[in-house]
DNA sequence: GTCTATAGGGCGATAGAC
DNA sequence: GTCTATCGCCCTATAGAC
């Protein structure tokens, strides 16, 4: 099975990751990723608003799962905790993609108009979980603040989990990221 | 006094901050800030790598003050509190700027872009802050966390800056923020 | 599917200051 | 003369308009 996904957002994906591990994201032009995938420059700002976005549209489905654990967590779960619980069940999700999220992640590394757009989706992650948080009858502004620390968390985690050696387990580093905020912030 | 009006940069920011203003950051072309500076389309690009950047320059300082108080932290003081000192020593530079980071948030805010941009800035200062606690002799990932949180912190306490009511005590802004971390982590 | 505005930059010319 | 700031011209590619 040579793809993950048939049709003509997957290929653009696929075409793009390609590109820009060969040559780098700059030296890859939007015509270059729509032809290695059979289609038009046109078509590709159909899919995505821009060039960096393909390397992000994969990201909602983690959105989902962050802000369904965060619902989802039994009443009496403090808001941090509740953080936590969005956190691993995104964590679930990324053990299964096997090496994708670290090609990924070195693509990104390399460019700093895609770190700026990853920084954005990280916030985009904090706010979906300052609302879940609302929800759930938290107040502002501690909901914001428990979203953007737990964001804080997941972003040093994650880092460990990309320049650390492979196989290690991303909800342990997250844990362990947790229990250093709440002792650095007592 | 030579042939060249001095202050280049400054005249670019003024004009930037006035079009974007007049008649908002995507209907104003790098040209148009150029001339009304009275230089051109290329020397724009000599002071600013690109068009947004016109905004944050003056951003650097901030991250001066900001690192220069963490390292000046007695001894004693434990990583999130040092990082609370540096926010401090921003927050003095602010009111005494007067309008000018209201007009500019509102800007910022009007545009997906310079969000994004602003971001940027803002781990920026957070990486800052993290090396400087680093030379307290914080190991990571400790520094990292508590210069991340302590951002989180910052963004919260601005935000209300700018939406509340003139006037405000940014310092008082920035304590209750901390304060509210402090409990949301215990 | 074509057409265009504009960001962003490479290179060399130029016009002063010293 | 050197050094430096600015400008002119030309180019590519993104992004969006038609």
């Amino acid at each position: 099975m040579g793809r993950w996904a048939p049709g003509a957002q997957g290929r653009l994906e696929e075409a793009a990751m390609e590109l820009f591990e060969e040559r780098g994201f700059e030296n890859t032009t939007v015509a270059d990723i729509a032809e290695r995938a059979g289609l038009t420059k046109r078509t590709f700002f159909r899919y995505f608003p821009d060039k960096r976005e393909v390397l992000f549209s994969g990201t909602e489905p983690l959105k989902g799962k962050f802000v369904e654990a965060i619902v989802a967590a039994s009443a009496d779960t403090a808001p941090l905790d509740a953080i936590a619980l969005g956190l691993d069940a995104m964590a679930d999700l990324f053990t299964t993609i096997g090496d994708r999220p670290r090609k990924r992640q070195a693509i990104i590394g390399a460019n700093p108009e895609l770190q700026e757009r990853e920084l954005v989706k990280m916030i985009a992650f904090a706010a979906a979980g300052a609302e879940a948080l609302r929800d759930r009858g938290v107040a502002e502004p501690a909901a914001s603040l428990a979203a953007e620390a737990g964001i804080a968390v997941l972003r040093i985690a994650f880092e460990q989990w990309v320049t650390g050696p492979k196989g290690q387990d991303m909800k342990k580093l997250l844990h362990d990221s947790l229990a250093e905020l709440k002792a650095v912030a007592a």
